[in-house]
DNA sequence: CTGTCCCGCCATATC
DNA sequence: GATATGGCGGGACAG
C-alpha cells in the first residue's frame, strides 16, 4: 500500500526545518528535565512521548541509553523507574570494573584485545547484573533477552573511554573497536550511526564532549565523566555526593514537523548481522594538547527556569509561541550547579557574563 | 564533498 | 491475533 501521509508539503509546511531541534541530545535534555524531580517514580513511555511531543520509537532510545547508566530502569511494559542521576558514579564504577575484569582496555596503536562476549549459540550465563544491589533476585529464566545493540553499545562505549589512556576517541576507531571487524564497512557505517546517538545524549548531558584532534582536524570525543575530572588515578573516592547536580533545561522543545520526505519508497534490503565477537583495537591516540578555548556548541542546553513542557495538542499542530528573546538569552547562559565544573568553567561564564552584560546595557539604551 | 544522524520501516519479542 | 520493543540503514541535513 502507498500512503501519502505527507500531503501538507506545500506552502504550509514550508517551516524551518531545523534538524536540532529533533536531536536526540535535545530530546534527552527534554527527557531528563521533565523527570528529574525528586517526586518522579515512574515513567511512561506514552506519557512521555505526547509530553515529549515525539513518536515513541524515540523514547525507546532515549531510555536504552540512559538505563545502560543506571539513570532508569525498567519496570515493566511502558513503564520505567527513575533511579536519577545518583547512580552514574556506580553505574560507571561497575562498568569499569566489567571492563577491567573483560580485558576490555586496549593500550594504543592497533593492539587487539579480545572481550569475552558471549555468542547466541549458548545463552546461559549471562547475566545483566542489573542494580547495584545483587541480591537473591535473579536467577529467574528471565534472562534478559539479548541486550541488542544501543544498550550493549553504549555500555562498551563508556568503557572504552574508562577504560583509555586516550582521551580523545573518533567514532570511528571506537566503532571499529566495538566491531572487531575493520572491513565490514556497512557495519561500521551502522555502528557509527548509533554512536552518534548515543554521543549525542551524552553530549547533551555532559558525559563528554566533541572536540577535534590537534591537527588531525578529526571530530573526536572526550570524556569528561560525572563528577570532577580527577586527574590522579584516584581508583575509589567516588563519593556519591547528591550535589553533584545538573540542570537540564529545555530551550526548544521537540516539535512534530517532519523532515521532507520525497516519497515511502519501499526498498528493501537483506540484512545480514554479524557483530558477535569483539575486539578492541583503537588507533589514532593522541596525547592531549591544550585545552582549546570555547568549544562549547552553540546551543547549550543548561537552564535553571521551570521546564516548560511542549503541551502541545496532541495533534499536529505544532505552535509553539517563541518567548521574548531576553529570557531566551537567559537560559542560553550556561549554568552549572557542579562546583568543580563551575570551576572549570570560570572564565566562560565570567566573559559570557561580562558579555551578556553588555548586551543587555547596550540592549536597554538601544 | 564529508560528516552527521533523523526517520520510520519492519523484524522481533511480548502480551 | 494485537501490541510493545528496537535493529537497522536510507537519505536528508549541516558545514
Amino acid at each position: 500500500m502507498s500512503s501519502f501521509a505527507s500531503q501538507e508539503s506545500e506552502s504550509n509546511s514550508r517551516t524551518l526545518y531545523c534538524r536540532k531541534e529533533k536531536s536526540l541530545g535535545l530530546l534527552c535534555s527534554n527527557f531528563l528535565a521533565l523527570y528529574n524531580h525528586d517526586s518522579v517514580q515512574t515513567i511512561g513511555l506514552d506519557d512521555a512521548a505526547s509530553k515529549l511531543g515525539v513518536e515513541r520509537r524515540r523514547i525507546y532510545d532515549v531510555v536504552n541509553i540512559l538505563e545502560s547508566i543506571g539513570v532508569v530502569a525498567r519496570k515493566g511494559k511502558n513503564q520505567y523507574l527513575w533511579k536519577g542521576f545518583g547512580e552514574i558514579p556506580k553505574a560507571l564504577e561497575k562498568l569499569k570494573e566489567e571492563a577491567l575484569k573483560q580485558n576490555f582496555c586496549f593500550s594504543d596503536c592497533s593492539k587487539s584485545l579480545r572481550v569475552l562476549d558471549e555468542n547466541e549459540s549458548a545463552d546461559s550465563s549471562y547475566v545483566k547484573n542489573e542494580g547495584q544491589d545483587n541480591h537473591s533476585e535473579s536467577s529467574k529464566r528471565t534472562d534478559i533477552k539479548r541486550e541488542k545493540s544501543l544498550w550493549l553499545i553504549t555500555q562498551n562505549f563508556v568503557k572504552l573511554f574508562l577504560c583509555s589512556d586516550a582521551e580523545l576517541i573518533t567514532l570511528d576507531s571506537a566503532a571499529i573497536a566495538l566491531l572487531g571487524d575493520v572491513h565490514n564497512s556497512t557495519a561500521v557505517r551502522t555502528k557509527v550511526r548509533r554512536l552518534y546517538d548515543i554521543a549525542n545524549v551524552f553530549s547533551s548531558m555532559n558525559l563528554i564532549e566533541k572536540t577535534h584532534h590537534p591537527e588531525s582536524r578529526k571530530p573526536a570525543f572526550r570524556w569528561l565523566g560525572w563528577g570532577a575530572k580527577l586527574h590522579n588515578g584516584s581508583t575509589t573516592a567516588l563519593e556519591s555526593n547528591e550535589s553533584k547536580k545538573r540542570t537540564f533545561g529545555t530551550e526548544i522543545t521537540n516539535q512534530n514537523l517532519k523532515r521532507t520526505k520525497a516519497n515511502s519508497s519501499v526498498h528493501r534490503k537483506l540484512n545480514q548481522k554479524e557483530n558477535t565477537g569483539m575486539h578492541i583495537k583503537l588507533d589514532s591516540v593522541e596525547h592531549d594538547h591544550k585545552m582549546q578555548q570555547h568549544s562549547k556548541q552553540c546551543s547549550k542546553g543548561f537552564a535553571f527556569g521551570p521546564f516548560t513542557p511542549t503541551a502541545i495538542s496532541s495533534g499536529n499542530r505544532t505552535v509553539r509561541p517563541i518567548r521574548d528573546w531576553e529570557s531566551l538569552a537567559s537560559i542560553y547562559k550556561p549554568q552549572y550547579l557542579n562546583q568543580a565544573l563551575s570551576d572549570l568553567f570560570a572564565h566562560y561564564m565570567e566573559a559570557w557574563n561580562s558579555w551578556y552584560a553588555e548586551v543587555a546595557r547596550k540592549e536597554e539604551i538601544h
